[in-house]
DNA sequence: GGCATGGGTAAGCGTAGCCTTACGTAAGTG
DNA sequence: CACTTACGTAAGGCTACGCTTACCCATGCC
């Protein structure tokens, strides 16, 4: 998920159900390569199809979004603990909260 | 940060300051490498130097760290307004939360 | 001063990944 | 049945990037 266009193609996604040449419209890309994009996006359980006579309609899955939001999570807490455990074993716990800011929202 | 050299190299930071040579040990790649991956998590401000001698003693930044998470967040929170939004424009609010399941701890 | 230790940097290689063009295919339309 | 529309897929090119080897610099130690 770290390319650029990859990204803006899930976001197209993320505001409702489109078609692959819709995509691809307003993207400084092919049509191939949009599909190519999908097919990543959906064998990595973020996407789904339904025919639509000749067209598919792609749409996020909230499913799959759980668990890449899950993966994420579990990888930054982990980091983080193992981060803010050192950092206490160093210094002593004058501020038990080592400057991470930003709560999540929702 | 998607790969995978780079976030072991970051996870080892995170359990407290270390060296280069430190961290190549144990991971299967050499020196050279591990210090190119150091550059650029330090471009990317999620880490400090600190000189000690002959060696260098890199640690995480909480400042990038911070950083960063505010990004992700931006990033989630877009995508995922997005989505909601479209969501419950087409379904009738049913339910009003379409399905994401954990919220983030800490 | 001479040597050892610890690291950064340059040059080059190999691969992965994104994109394009070209082509093949299923479903509508007359 | 042609023809069009909306896709997917194959093949190839190009670039980015991670890794290695080789080299150079700084610091500590005798």
């Amino acid at each position: 998920m770290g390319d650029g266009t990859r990204r803006a193609v899930f976001e197209r996604l993320a505001q409702g159900p489109r078609a692959v040449g819709d995509i691809a419209d307003g993207l400084p890309v092919s049509r191939p390569a949009v599909s190519q994009h999908l097919r990543v996006l959906r064998d990595a359980g973020l996407v789904v199809v339904t025919k639509d006579g000749t067209r598919r309609l792609y749409e996020v899955d909230p499913g799959g979004l759980g668990a890449l939001r899950r993966y994420l999570d579990g990888f930054w807490t982990e980091s983080l603990a193992a981060f803010k455990a050192a950092a206490e074993a160093t210094a002593p716990p004058a501020t038990p909260n080592p400057t991470i800011p930003t709560e999540p929202p929702s």
